[in-house]
DNA sequence: ATCCTTGCAAAGATTTTGCAAACAC
DNA sequence: GTGTTTGCAAAATCTTTGCAAGGAT
């Protein structure tokens, strides 16, 4: 199936260039979180390293990726579309998805409720971090 | 009350160094995440920035800190005793803590149970991105 | 035609490293 | 005394910025 990249950024009333299309391209074909510098790598020669950073940030801003926190030193994106979470090995960096749970979702805006201070969540973030069956002894 | 530092660094069979005490006392008395460029500000001139790096990289490999995602510039670090997670504003930064729920810690036991792949969980990170209500029009 | 985006190069920020001196045990 | 940790300085890594040229609508 082809993916209307066009579309996609024209929804979000961002302008369709060469370099947004070949990182949305990447995104989706990768599925998985990844590095600026990884979304660089696979592109080299293709566009500048400083484009990434850019497009990476009005993407963000405009809800077509998120950060992810996997605990090194580079930042992580991946594409906002379907929600779900992360399972990181610490020793050899797999990355598993696990889909978002409606009870998790509920206690959460349970506990938003209760909050004295806060009256609007817009995004949560939800790492496990374990020991894949590969690595564990 | 007196906290004894020397004891929770020789438990974690660390030595029991003036800078460790210090970065030990500076997160104690925040009781919030704080960056390694937060924490060397506090100790201007007693400690090294590379010694306050090298500090939380000892601290977090015997479980005192972890790190926490709040999705800025730096990594930031909190003590590892109480287990909670955060609401940050993600227009002024103020965090607000909130205790784990037990609820929560059953759902991601089963959900880790369903898992192909991954045997052994040993931490999870939950924030949570919002408007405080300060900032909230 | 106009405004936004890109590439390039340079600067800025964050983190790591080597090594000799100082320190903990 | 021995092995670890620290400070300092330098390097490496990651990210942002200014500006002129190029591209999208």
């Amino acid at each position: 199936m082809k993916i209307d990249y066009r579309n996609i950024l024209s929804a979000k009333k961002l302008k369709c260039t060469i370099p947004r299309q070949l990182v949305l391209e990447v995104l989706f074909k990768s599925g998985l979180p990844m590095s600026t510098e990884g979304i660089f790598l696979k592109l080299k020669n293709k566009i500048d390293e400083a484009t990434v950073y850019r497009i990476l940030d009005s993407f963000e801003s405009v809800g077509l990726v998120r950060q992810v926190n996997l605990r090194r030193g580079a930042s992580y994106f991946e594409l906002n579309n379907d929600h779900h979470h992360h399972m990181v090995c610490t020793k050899c960096g797999v990355i598993e998805d696990f889909k978002e749970n409606i009870e998790i979702e509920k206690i959460l805006e349970r506990i938003v409720e209760k909050s004295s201070n806060f009256k609007i969540i817009n995004e949560h973030s939800l790492e496990l971090f374990g020991v894949c069956s590969r690595c564990h002894i």
